[in-house]
DNA sequence: CGACTTCTTGAGGAACGTCAACCGCAGTGG
DNA sequence: CCACTGCGGTTGACGTTCCTCAAGAAGTCG
């Protein structure tokens, strides 16, 4: 179990260089940055603040279940807004890192004053919190009835989506896999093993390439597409 | 595939008697429901307006895969705000009715307008917005780890919170199963005759009574909470 | 009564979780 | 320099689980 630990930086708080938040007017910017700190933490620590934006790395939302059983229910990557404020007493899960990261803590108060203040602040978390409804619908759906290879063709395209994981070297397609192969499982709810399996069988089949380390190619986008979308359903026994 | 049929009624628009709803201010909700209009919706209608409030009956957001497979990534109850407007050109999936609806279809630039003129209307619409984020939280954590019988417990806890669901009877916890078992099996991620099946493993193991009908009766309350919080993990092969 | 839908029950098999072992790598300390 | 350790990832064997399919039961509507 990662223990609670933040490491303060003194450093001037500062929005991540990411839409919408580059967007904002200064005026914008110096409100909702009053009372804001830039915090950085090691993998796996939790972080005991419920608003914020994801400078760098990458974080997540954790529940964990009463026997162990870890899920991931949201990822979140530069530029995200992270909101967990309370519902009905009803906590939403632990912020975890799940790469080094440095995030944004935002005040809670100035920022709801800040919204109420400047509508562009408002637009940009309303924009912020539709795309990660819509993210989590998505995933929702590949949580439902996806198989493995399923799914994980849906979290690379996820991962291809995230700033600065995709690149376009030499002409290839290539995704920067920004977490372990563990918080990927967690995060589609199979194992590690099947995540490994699953890599393996798409690389047998020619639908992406592993140059090497984090990295994966994307060999066949038109497949991998339809196997996102449901192109492999669980094999019949009647065929 | 259910077609496409909406039956127009010319009934004055009304919002539901249900909070947060019923707590606006006669302006707010005269101007709400400016352009608004109530429909009606027969079981497995699909429903193609983007904004509006549940004001009976049970619906859905569907997502279909490519070979047939359909998920449910929400379910709507009476009072809850639907917003399914589209996200960087990305349907959120299909609103369809999975018992005999009404629907109170909202106007959208009226809807936006009114928000910005009131505050109620705002707080009223960020507090929907919220709750369902927790709600779909909950259902990915109940989707990516949980057994069917963890989840069905855990669906049941949530058909407890629908408005008119639960009653006390004679000093029994029932609730009324508002929707049929594939519904609940789209819902859940498995299929409906493994929903059968666990529901027939708890009424055995006497968590549940079955009295009649689509009726549950909660007889073990706290077992069943642990239940739903992920107390029967996968069967270890080394125990 | 049929025709239909929904739910239930059963048999069988594919698939994924579980466990164990191994590999490669990085850090550590002698 | 090398042994030791720990972590993340991979591979293989095996068994439970849940999906698939089929058929029947129960309720609804014409």
């Amino acid at each position: 179990m990662p223990e609670v630990q933040q490491q303060d930086r003194q450093a001037q708080p500062y929005l991540p260089d990411h839409a919408p938040w580059n967007t904002l007017s200064t005026a914008s910017t110096h409100d909702l940055l009053t009372n804001a700190a830039i915090l950085s933490f090691d993998q796996d620590h939790c972080i005991d603040v419920d608003l914020g934006i994801v400078v760098t790395g990458a974080l997540a939302v954790e529940r964990e279940l009463a026997d162990g059983r870890r899920a991931l229910c949201t990822l979140f990557h530069e530029g995200n807004l992270v909101d967990l404020r309370r519902v009905d007493r009803v906590r939403q899960g632990s912020l975890v890192a799940l790469t080094t990261s440095r995030f944004l803590a935002l005040d809670e108060t100035v920022c709801e004053a800040s919204i109420g203040k400047h509508t562009d602040i408002a637009s940009a978390f309303i924009t912020q919190l539709r795309e990660q409804f819509a993210r989590l619908r998505d995933h929702a759906t590949d949580l439902a009835f996806k198989t493995p290879v399923e799914s994980l063709a849906s979290v690379l395209f996820e991962f291809r989506r995230w700033p600065g994981a995709a690149s376009d070297e030499q002409g290839a397609d290539t995704i920067q896999i920004p977490v372990r192969r563990g918080d990927i499982a967690n995060y589609i709810g199979i194992k590690a093993e099947t995540v490994s399996r699953a890599i393996r069988k798409l690389e047998q089949e020619r639908l992406i390439g592993l140059p090497y380390g984090d990295r994966v190619v994307l060999a066949d986008i038109p497949s991998m597409r339809r196997l996102a979308n449901g192109g492999r359903p669980r094999q019949s026994t009647r065929r």
